[in-house]
DNA sequence: TTTTGTTTGCAACATTATTTCATTTGACAT
DNA sequence: ATGTCAAATGAAATAATGTTGCAAACAAAA
């Protein structure tokens, strides 16, 4: 599913900031920060409007933001927009070491019970580390 | 154990500004932000002092950093401080009406198998949706 | 093609975080 | 008590991140 076509689905405007930022994400095996989507945007890029943008295609479900740490915000394309459907209901890593974070897709967020009188709606999950180019255990 | 007390386990200097970050955590149910702690500090709160002190509280493991989302950090003192014995391995809950943020300290952080040549270090467990003051379930 | 409401992009502003460096201070030894 | 010295503070400057108001541009539908 392309860009445009993820638009209209969603009943949004096919704009050229919109569809340059779904295409960034879309071709990239991992989340994307704010300055890593710019550097994909070139020109198209403008600080407030990727803010708009971005709280747009969040609103609409079809991205989803990763907090990795206090100073680490970044964002990737929701699966159910290509196909499959899951939710973002998995896990993320984040890498210590080189600040990399992936989508671990397959590994589904466990479930708490809170106490009662809480009502629960979304669960986040960062597991922090190092993948596995960070790896001294690992030879490249 | 007072501040004093705990600097002095962590062999950290005994300063105004750490004592009074301390107090204002360890006098607070709930952990509290920047603003939060400056309220609390008065004069002795100096931004880039604060920034330092707290960096240097979680690198001795005295204090916690919790994101619960890219706008949003609090930081409370570890228990371990307080003579129990649990880690930063409990789960956070946030609010997002009232965006109060609680220590779910006796809920327990489920363990995830990485894909292999992941390491894992630590794991972040932040729960989103209403507190019981703005749960309508629930008149007050 | 004309209309209409949405979106964009600029400017200005607010908040959060980091670096450099001179001064102060806590801890320790005298 | 007093002096010493490394560590910590606080001021200034800078960088990075996020928000709001408004006029012009644009997408989608008529
Ligand atoms: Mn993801
Ligand atoms: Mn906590
Ligand atoms: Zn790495
Ligand atoms: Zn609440």
């Amino acid at each position: 599913m392309n860009a445009a076509e993820i638009l209209k689905t969603h009943q949004l405007k096919k704009t050229s900031p919109r569809v340059t930022i779904i295409n960034a994400l879309q071709t990239s095996q991992f989340p994307l920060s704010e300055n890593e989507v710019k550097d994909k945007m070139g020109e198209l890029y403008d600080r407030i409007t990727f803010y708009r943008s971005v709280h747009t295609l969040l609103e609409a479900g079809i991205i989803h933001r990763i907090v990795a740490d206090n100073t680490t915000v970044k964002y990737a394309l929701n699966h159910c927009n290509e196909g499959h459907h899951h939710e973002a209901d998995h896990v993320h890593f984040f890498c210590e070491q080189c600040k990399a974070l992936v989508c671990l897709n397959d590994i589904k967020i466990q479930s708490y019970s809170l106490p009662s009188g809480f009502v629960k709606k979304e669960c986040d999950v960062v597991i922090k580390g190092l993948c596995t180019s960070c790896n001294p255990q690992i030879e490249q």
